[in-house]
DNA sequence: CATAACTATGATCTATATATCATATTTTTG
DNA sequence: CAAAAATATGATATATAGATCATAGTTATG
């Protein structure tokens, strides 16, 4: 699994889809991560204000991590290139 | 370049990883990003409030990406650099 | 080592994220 | 379909990010 992101919404959808994956509803993530589901519910929805700390929660939660790198081309999925 | 980030902390080493090959100072990536310099200051340094409209900006102008991955065990950095 | 370049700090102001509660809306499922 | 579960919305209050200006430290360099 491995999520392309570069704006709000890819980081919403990206946190839904682990989310999902992990069969948890925003209440239990809400629960597990001390990040509250009203939240949870705008940052799926492509928050920009959305706090670098909340996010980290939520990753931490989910046993997600971030990853910086250089642009690449095409589509949302990753893709490797030289 | 690939940095792994799980705190705020992390990526403000990236981002400023990042500027430096670039060769950018903060005052030119402010007028690049629109981000304050003051603001890409905090950033550096682990601001944990920093929003992700303002994170994505930099990315942007910096020609970085995210990338949302499962948790792997291990050191900040893999992958070469360079 | 002087000084120019860069980075950090600090103050004020406005905007907005999040906690929190209540509830509306949507989706799932028996 | 109806009930239940899940998600979204809306209000209020508090905290803080970022814009902005000024300047204090720090680092680099002729």
């Amino acid at each position: 699994m491995n999520h392309l992101a570069r704006t709000p919404n890819d980081i919403g959808n990206a946190l839904r889809h682990a989310r999902k994956q992990q069969k948890l509803s925003q209440q239990a993530l809400a629960t597990k991560s001390g990040v509250w589901q009203e939240t949870i519910s705008k940052i799926e929805n492509g928050s920009p204000g959305t706090r670098l700390e909340t996010l980290f929660d939520l990753c931490a939660a989910l046993n997600l991590e971030l990853n910086i790198t250089e642009r690449t081309v095409g589509s949302t999925d990753f893709l490797e290139d030289d």
